[in-house]
DNA sequence: TGCACCCGTCATCAT
DNA sequence: GACGGGTGCA
């Protein structure tokens, strides 16, 4: 079967068919990069590759699945399924579980979040003794991140004059001891934060030579997507797999650079072909996305910039209109004008709510926009923030789970020894953790035998520890038999969770309660859709590893269209018919803290460009005169960055048609004239989307105590001869006979493509129809 | 030891 | 506006 490459233009084929050495692809925003990465993909396999020997990495895990998915639907699936494909951290925890053992770590290890390595590092400032006003906890957090990324060890990092000699002139020369000791902590308690699991697949490769040549020869061919992104650690590592055989292609582009506080290094990117000299490289500079309006307003702003590859991105796409400049005289009035416009473009222009994206510098913009959003009831989701997983009683149950798996992890034990409160304070705490300190183990090692270790107790605290410790332990016996829900299930009951939440049904207490119920029957679904795959038996541990690293993008969530809220950090790689980008002020876009720094201004300005460049028909831009911001009203004035544009792409408000970076004049406070045909329209009544029934056990069990798995009707009850359904995996299909009750109810269905199927309810993910 | 309450502090971006 | 730390009382 070959590949067929007419849907691909003369330099994307080029890009497509070079796969004798290293390669380096430069592509313009909307120019088909992942078409490339795709359309590469697949004629690997065509020539002769298996799926198992390509290794693709990409940026987030949702950019993976729908990669795979479209490389599915040009090879099939049972051969996509088979492919590498997924970020760096999720790929390489993969790794360093099989290999964990060369590394002193157990399979099972613990990833830390950044709050568990924020909450480790505060203790430890702590135990030394150290002022945490001269150590801020964020501060020495970044400083460790990044000597990981540079990968440098504690011990070179002592010694390390570069790094060493910094801390002492910005007068905090004990980091380097505190990294030392993070370092140590991290290992007793078999965790890694998210820089370890990139540093570690460093060393396993460095020092098991062995280990190192058995992925490299695994991976026939490397596929790196977003390399503008990647930092010295992960440049390494590709490095290190592809040295020998030099099968590897990166794509990027330096322009969309917008990482750095994460460690990544543009100079990865603009010297590629220093690291492979015999490296080709391809250009891709047709637009496919945008307007050529658009296109030109974004190539206007980037040439400011000094250090970039040169290109010249185009489109041949429709002309465009002008990007509307919006003038608001509140942030307040700024979330007015956007949802005014949206509702504006839906009544007379037809548009989907999904067509519309909202792009903000920070999470706090977000407030604003909701409210003005949820004002007009129109429908939609923020992304980021503070994610599901970050919520308190989400991570109070998961500190279980990991507990369960990971006894020794530090973080989740501290969290969860007196929650709910079982008379095990501040003292006895301390106690445990200066013994466990003093002799080196874990903290669960001395509750094992804390007399052992000199702990002086009351009797009714050993016997409270003693309670703790065999709870736990019971939990852990239970990971290697039960599965993930049934486990998680038993946990939250037991433990007192359930007890302490559903005591008594205060607002706060609701929100928990439905927090825990969605966690476990995401827990559900988890293990269903693993063992519909043919998974056994689907661990706690397994879906620990799942949830770990997850980030918001990658839930898929809710039906019915909806306006999207983001960061534009977090809409990188993603795009939309029309796109507000909002916050344009000093102060706030370019950010405060870059003031003066014209390496951090150039990528603050990336973003920009990143942001504009997200759009395909409409882009407009907005900013506000007044901003409610730390407790009280500030007032800003337009971004410098407006002024990097061309003026001939923008339509500036009237006042302001002279906008040039001289001062604006103020007027009488009535609204711009976009603004006001915006917002003085009516409400318009919105019908909610539309949901179609969901014939999944989910919206049946409840956790309460007093009514456990009894309540709600029997499962598969819903689901009668004759009903269409739409399963996740076979299609649509007709129920042509349902018998058993409960959790064996079972229905026959015959699919429209896939065949009859006989289907557990208990496990079938599917909705009916009609 | 636990809880309620008050006050001071600190605010990017995120795998 | 949100959270953590400290305090005072049961």
């Amino acid at each position: 079967m070959a590949v067929d490459l007419d849907g691909l233009n003369e330099s994307q084929r080029e890009a497509v068919l070079y796969i004798d050495g290293p390669s380096q692809v430069i592509a313009g925003a909307g120019s088909g990069k992942t078409r490339v990465l795709t359309y590469k993909i697949a004629y690997l396999m065509d020539q002769g590759y298996e799926p198992w020997s390509i290794l693709a990495l990409t940026f987030t895990n949702k950019a993976a699945r729908e990669m795979k998915e479209r490389i599915a639907r040009q090879v099939g699936e049972e051969k996509a399924r088979y492919l590498w494909m997924g970020t760096f951290h999720s790929i390489f925890s993969r790794i360093l579980r099989a290999e964990a053992e060369r590394l002193g770590f157990s399979s099972d290890f613990t990833v830390y979040d950044a709050a568990d390595s924020k909450s480790l590092l505060k203790t430890i400032i702590k135990e030394m003794g150290l002022d945490d006003k001269t150590y801020r906890p964020g501060l020495v957090q970044s400083r460790i991140s990044q000597a990981k990324n540079q990968l440098v060890l504690p011990v070179a990092y002592a010694s390390n004059a570069e790094c060493y000699q910094s801390d002492v002139e910005a007068k905090v020369p004990a980091i380097r001891d505190i990294y030392l000791r993070y370092w140590e902590r991290c290992r007793q308690s078999d965790a890694m934060d998210f820089d370890d699991l990139l540093l570690y697949t460093y060393l396993l490769f460095e020092q098991h030579a062995d280990v190192r040549e058995k992925y490299a020869s695994r991976f026939r061919f490397v596929l790196v997507d977003e390399y503008q992104d990647t930092n010295y650690a992960q440049h390494r590592i590709v490095w290190q797999l592809t040295e020998k055989y030099r099968k590897v292609c990166v794509v990027g582009d330096d322009a969309q650079s917008i990482y750095s506080f994460r460690g990544a290094n543009i100079d990865n990117i603009l010297h590629f072909r220093q690291t492979y000299q015999e490296a080709r490289l391809f250009k891709l500079e047709q637009n496919y996305r945008s307007t050529q309006t658009i296109v030109k307003a974004a190539n206007s702003l980037i040439a400011k910039n000094r250090a970039q590859i040169h290109k010249e991105v185009f489109s041949e796409k429709d002309k465009g209109e002008p990007i509307p400049v919006f003038k608001a005289y509140s942030d307040v009035e700024e979330g007015e004008i956007v949802a005014g416009t949206i509702t504006r473009m839906v009544a007379r222009d037809g548009y989907g709510y999904d067509d519309f994206a909202v792009l903000y510098r920070t999470n706090a913009q977000s407030r604003i926009f909701e409210e003005s959003l949820r004002k007009r009831g129109l429908p939609y989701r923020i992304y980021g923030g503070l994610s599901f997983y970050q919520r308190k009683e989400i991570k109070d149950v998961t500190a279980y789970f990991r507990l369960a798996v990971n006894p020794h992890d530090e973080e989740a034990f501290k969290r969860i020894i007196n929650y709910p409160a079982r008379g095990i304070g501040d003292t006895t705490l301390n106690k445990i953790t200066s013994a466990a300190t003093q002799h080196n183990v874990s903290l669960w090692t001395v509750l094992n035998e804390p007399l052992a270790y000199g702990l002086s107790l009351t009797k009714s605290t050993v016997a409270r520890l003693q309670g703790f410790r065999d709870l736990i332990a019971g939990f852990a016996s239970d990971v290697a038999s039960k599965n993930a829900y049934g486990l998680g299930q038993d946990i939250v009951r037991r433990s007192g969770i359930v007890a302490d939440v559903y005591r008594d049904r205060s607002p706060e207490n609701l929100s928990r309660q439905e927090n825990i119920e969605e966690l476990i029957n995401g827990m559900h679904d988890f293990c269903a859709s693993r063992e519909e795959e043919g998974n056994s038996r689907v661990s706690l541990s397994d879906y620990l590893q799942e949830i770990s690293l997850l980030t918001d993008l990658d839930s898929e969530e809710g039906e019915g269209a909806k306006v999207t809220l983001m960061t534009i950090h977090s809409a990188k790689g993603l795009e939309f018919k029309n796109v507000f980008v909002v916050g344009l002020e000093e102060n706030l876009f370019p950010s405060p803290m870059v003031s003066g720094n014209l390496k951090q201004l150039e990528e603050e300005r990336r973003l920009f460009y990143v942001a504009i460049t997200r759009a395909e028909e409409h882009c407009f831009l907005s900013y506000a005169k007044s901003r409610f911001r730390y407790g009280k009203t500030e007032f800003s004035s337009p971004s410098r960055f407006l002024g990097d544009i061309d003026a001939r792409y923008l339509k500036l408000p009237e006042e302001d048609a002279a906008f040039s970076r001289t001062t604006q004049n103020e007027r009488a406070s009535r609204l711009a004239p976009e603004a006001s045909s915006g917002i003085s329209r009516p409400k318009v009544a919105m019908e909610k989307p539309r949901v179609v029934s969901v014939a999944s056990p989910r919206n049946l069990r409840k956790l309460s105590p007093d009514a456990p798995d009894t309540a709600g009707p029997a499962l598969g009850a819903g689901l009668s001869v004759g009903q269409m359904i739409e399963h996740q995996r076979f299609g649509i299909g007709k129920v042509v006979k349902v018998e058993g009750t409960g959790d064996n109810c079972k229905a026959t269905v015959e699919f429209r493509h896939a065949g009859v199927k006989q289907l557990l309810l208990k496990f079938a993910r599917f909705k009916v129809i009609e």
